[in-house]
DNA sequence: CAATTTCTAGAACGACTGTTCCATGAAGTC
DNA sequence: GACTTCATGGAACAGTCGTTCTAGAAATTG
């Protein structure tokens, strides 16, 4: 009955690297050719996988999503509070070496703005993901609207700094503010 | 010797409209082709009077750099301090006529960041833009650092909270958790 | 061994891209 | 009128796109 088995670990290898060269491109660039070529595979192999263009998109978009949550959840201890889960959230943000992943992020995040249909998961997940670990961080004894309020303004406030560290560079500056605010929490 | 004048206002006319249509439609899949037919004119026609696609698409950014600034900025007073330039600022953009176009820019803004050669012009002014202004609603008095991670801090907490409000539109949740911050000014 | 399923690659298809070429009409000066 | 420059459109170019087809190699069961 059953022949050659599905390989599933196969597939996540070669979406892991895909992920990692998404982050090396612009994201609106990005075709069945261009992956093909820097996996070292054919073009027929990631169909395989993959399905459509827009299902191996979805794919990346998901497992940029797992990373992105994935690494500040972990810096943020189990019982911090808002403050410190701020802090540990823009530390890890501001690593350069998260810059590649951040900077695919907005990319995308821009991007579904103007076509929410295509990218509708990743916009709605990815913008309660940090607000809901914040509102947590503040305990279950906080007024749930005030609690709602103040997750919100930090991870826009963040996230804005967030991005004007990405495109001006200018890591003095905005550090300078960042610990400003950080401390006035 | 001289033949016919050039069309200035034409070439303008054709640019505005040009921008209009970019704010409905997604920018990365902007072609000669799409924008000729929302103006009713031929792909010629734009390529006599723009020159290449990469121009075209630099002119409207310039254009909507414009509308972007020339509206906020006369919303601010003169003599307006830095809490009231921020709500007059705050107010503009949430006003959902406003929507398209702050969502062609961020859609903008998140691919200049992964290609920043390709429209390094907009990322680098607009960054500048409003920081500038709300710098200079501090007045002249205010030490340089401390105007400078203030109006650091505004733009990106405002931004912060335009980029969630366009992205959820949630508008109860992020204006309430604007109305807190702007109070707080 | 045969049978079956997965995996991979190469070639090709039609659609769309930016751009160029050619031809024609429009608006000026002489 | 002739002449020159700008304006416009249609056709065609080579290139890339996502996708499909075909075919063979690899890995499993019986």
């Amino acid at each position: 009955m059953a022949g050659r088995p599905i390989d599933h670990e196969h597939r996540a290898a070669l979406l892991d690297a895909a992920v990692d060269h998404a982050t090396e491109q612009v994201f609106a660039e990005l075709s069945w050719r261009s992956v093909a070529a820097a996996l070292g595979v054919s073009t027929t192999t990631l169909v395989h996988h993959f399905g459509t263009k827009e299902q191996m998109l979805a794919a990346i978009l998901d497992r940029l999503r797992e990373r992105l949550i994935a690494g500040s959840r972990d810096l943020a201890g189990e019982h911090a509070d808002l403050a410190t889960t701020a802090r540990a959230f823009w530390t890890w943000s501001a690593d350069e070496r998260r810059w590649p992943t951040l900077r695919l992020f907005f990319a995308v995040y821009g991007q579904a703005l103007q076509s929410p249909d295509a990218h509708a998961g990743f916009l709605g997940q990815v913008g309660s993901d940090w607000t809901a670990a914040l509102r947590a961080a503040q305990g279950p004894d906080v007024d749930p609207d005030l609690a709602s309020r103040r997750a919100t303004l930090v991870v826009a406030t963040l996230r804005g700094l967030l991005l004007d560290l990405l495109a001006s560079g200018d890591r003095a500056r905005v550090e300078d503010a960042a610990e400003a605010y950080l401390a006035s929490l």
